[in-house]
DNA sequence: CGCAGGATTTGCT
DNA sequence: GCAAATCCTGCGG
């Protein structure tokens, strides 16, 4: 959870060096954790699919979902702890031609990484990159952010189970934040 | 081996 | 605002 809040505003580079290199900074982020969490893939244990999770940190988790959209965490708990923090809307830095191309979307530029699904399309990320190292100069990388930015924190969204933890952090007021703020 | 459900997005009623 | 699209994973028989 700690984790989750450093990953705000913090930079993705996908393809780093490439002609299709983009780079993105992080606006939005959930929190999931292990086997207390009902919501949790790695709710019942260690399985083939959430055993990355239990791995060591700075890996990537990438599930589909819906059988449409790959879903994007960062694993951050310690080697043995299923934790992770799923990536759900990230704001376009440079290559955002690269981006469009992949989206084919109206959205203006604010949007084009908005919502979990959609940043998994943006960047390109899919199942073959499931446990990727984030800290080696992968595929993808990730920077710490250079600022810190003020921060929001609500339930988190799309869950049917315990959706009432406050483990949502977004950039407060950033445009990107996909538009899913909590029903009052 | 078969079945039910899900950390979503998009387009139409 | 609601329902469909679509496939992999986990669980039961």
């Amino acid at each position: 959870m700690a984790v989750a809040r450093d990953l705000v505003g913090a930079s993705l580079i996908a393809d780093p060096g490439s002609p299709d290199e983009v780079r993105a900074r992080i606006v939005e982020v959930e929190a999931y954790l292990g086997e207390d969490d009902p919501a949790s893939h790695a709710h019942r244990g260690p399985t083939p699919r959430s055993s990355i999770m239990f791995g060591p940190p700075g890996h990537l988790y990438v599930y589909l979902s819906y059988g449409v959209h790959h879903c994007a965490n960062v694993v951050c708990g310690a080697d043995g702890t299923a934790a992770a923090v799923l990536l759900r809307a990230a704001v376009v830095d440079s290559g955002a031609v690269v981006v469009r191309a992949r989206r084919a979307t109206p959205a203006g530029d604010d949007g084009l990484l908005s919502g979990p699904g959609n940043l998994c399309r943006g960047l390109a990320i899919t199942a073959a990159d499931n446990g990727l190292d984030l800290c080696s100069g992968g595929r993808i990388r990730l920077e710490r952010s250079p600022d810190v930015p003020v921060l929001s924190v609500g339930p988190r969204v799309g869950i049917s189970r315990a959706a009432d933890l406050p483990l949502r952090f977004w950039w407060t007021g950033h445009p990107a934040v996909s538009g899913r703020l909590p029903t009052p």
